[in-house]
DNA sequence: GTAGGGTTAG
């Protein structure tokens, strides 16, 4: 323990979010009433649930009645809620000087407490600076807080280097660790970390736990490994809402929409209400299994389940219609939201016009789309891309020229592939990585031998016939084909990989195709994250 | 004290 707690107050401050709190808060003046921490607790719940929970004046009180009453760590955690859910990060500093002032700072509960509330607010160089103050050897959940934060944040990469670290230490991880773990594995697609992780906990015999289980589904589902996801999910002694939606979602993510559904109904038999992100699942199974009747009937019946759709349930209907070439449609719809549309809506049309060759209704969506948000450099590529495929050269020019202008970012693609424990990432145009340039350059060879075309995702479902075969073929290979290609090889090359790898005969042998290319497992999967790529070498190395 | 699920995207 340190002896001068107040070096731990972080520097520099964060500035205040200036969120004008309204001007009479309901409960501060019952807040000096309260004689027990009990009481403190019960007003502190109901500020939260009244959504004043933050409002500085309150919190400060709070503090100062805890401090008073010889301020318990878990008192803390109220504050921290509270500051955390107003990304209010100078009540949050307050909250850690009065852990400093009653000497509660470094106390092993506390630390864990205020990384968290830092990395919630934003605040990763405090939280980092909380961390260090934890001494080896009793910094579990510490860890556990660090790594959660990086998972949560997109830094999936963080995670497994701190759990590794972690393990180098000694220190055995717990069931909150490895759920965590397993959501970083899920995030970069490593199946083969992911499967060492399981292992593990059935070691350690925590494979009964509903939350690790339902976090094994995930990572398995995320990874491609539709079967594992099962496994696990059948091997359930019970099964929370959760469970099954995880479980939904993974169908989906194959493109199993039937099976979504009937593992849907198979839940409300037995009891369990769905809630709006088991719906979110079944919208999204519906939309990328051509299933747009059943799609729409399920939205529809939302609101008898006593549930509202939000802007996702939106954008999966939006989906919906739009990837069945239903654009109008979608269009109609998205104006006529009783929500203010977001950009995100109009994005998963205009995504739709790209796929379906609609220049003129891409037209008019992209102008809507610049209205709200004219930033995203996806945007204009689709576009672009849309008007040069279907020969609206001058309007290609514009559009060009306009992201010029307006200095847009793009952010390339990514995809990642996992070898031998090794998550690799590529980004698109960028071909300096060497297990990226091999890889293409051999899938590339390999394909052109067996026959397959470039680019060739519309090829698919061309020579299907059966119209419904057809049509559900064309979400498969429009929504799991990735643009692992986009490293061009040679000039106009580009090559698409599917993602999930047992949808349909040609994703399944294109699957093959690679995985004997390179004589063992390989994950294919897109992610959409930012890296930075130095002096040729993919920061993705040090990952594990 | 720390933990699991969710729309679009070249």
């Amino acid at each position: 323990m340190s002896s001068s707690p107040l070096t731990a107050t972080p520097t520099p401050l964060l500035p205040a979010k200036s969120k004008s709190p309204p001007s009479h808060h309901p409960l501060l003046p019952h807040l000096p009433h309260c004689t027990s921490l009990r009481a403190l607790a019960q007003l502190h719940a109901a500020a939260v649930k009244s959504g004043l929970g933050a409002y500085p004046a309150f919190v400060t009180r709070l503090l100062t009645l805890c401090t008073e009453q010889g301020a318990a760590p878990a008192h803390l955690a109220y504050a921290r809620q509270a500051c955390a859910a107003a990304q209010a990060g100078e009540e949050g500093r307050q909250a850690h000087g009065v852990a400093v002032k009653t000497g509660a700072a470094d106390h092993e509960y506390v630390l864990p407490t205020l990384i968290n509330m830092y990395a919630e607010c934003g605040d990763t160089q405090s939280a980092r600076a909380m961390f260090s103050r934890v001494p080896d050897g009793d910094c579990v959940v510490s860890y556990n807080a660090m790594i959660t934060t990086a998972v949560r944040s997109s830094r999936p990469g963080e995670a497994l280097v701190l759990f590794r670290e972690m393990q180098a230490k000694g220190l055995k991880p717990t069931s909150v660790t490895l759920t965590s773990v397993l959501s970083a594995c899920a995030l970069l697609g490593a199946l083969e970390l992911g499967r060492w992780i399981h292992e593990y906990i059935r070691k350690a015999g925590l494979d009964s736990l509903v939350k690790v289980n339902t976090a094994l589904i995930d990572m398995y589902g995320k990874c491609g490994s539709l079967e594992d996801a099962i496994d696990v999910f059948q091997g359930m002694e019970s099964r929370d809402r959760q469970a099954w939606s995880v479980m939904i979602v993974a169908y989906a993510n194959h493109s199993y929409g039937r099976e979504a559904i009937s593992l849907f109904e198979e839940m409300k038999k037995q009891g369990i209400k769905p809630d709006a992100i088991t719906f979110l699942g079944v919208l999204y199974a519906c939309s990328h299994s051509g299933m747009v009747s059943e799609g729409l009937q399920y939205f529809d019946s939302m609101r008898e389940s006593g549930i509202n759709p939000g802007v996702k349930h939106y954008g999966c209907v939006t989906d919906l219609l739009a990837r069945s070439g239903q654009l109008e449609k979608a269009y109609k719809f998205i104006d006529e939201l009783p929500i203010k549309p977001t950009a995100i809506l109009w994005r998963t049309l205009l995504s739709a016009c790209g796929s379906h060759g609609a220049v003129d209704l891409g037209k008019r969506v992209f102008e809507r789309i610049l209205e709200l948000d004219d930033t995203h450099g996806g945007d204009y590529v689709i576009y672009s891309n849309l008007c040069a495929n279907t020969g609206e050269w001058e309007e290609m020019n514009r559009v060009r020229k306009l992201m010029n202008e307006k200095g847009v970012v793009k952010v390339p693609g990514c995809s990642s592939i996992e070898i031998d424990n090794r998550v690799h990432e590529f980004f698109a145009g960028d071909g300096r990585h060497p297990h990226a340039r091999r890889m293409v350059d051999q899938v590339i060879e390999q394909l052109k031998l067996v026959g397959y075309v470039p680019n060739t995702s519309q090829v698919f479902h061309v020579e299907m016939g059966e119209e419904e075969k057809a049509t559900s073929l064309r979400y498969h290979s429009e929504k799991l084909a990735i643009s692992f290609g986009l490293l061009n090889t040679s000039p106009g090359t580009t090559l698409r990989v599917v993602k999930n790898l047992r949808v349909c005969p040609d994703c399944h042998s294109m699957a093959k195709l690679v995985s004997m290319l390179f004589n063992r497992r390989i994950i294919l999967r897109d992610l959409n994250r930012f890296h930075h790529f130095e002096d040729g070498v993919c920061s993705c190395g040090d990952y594990w």
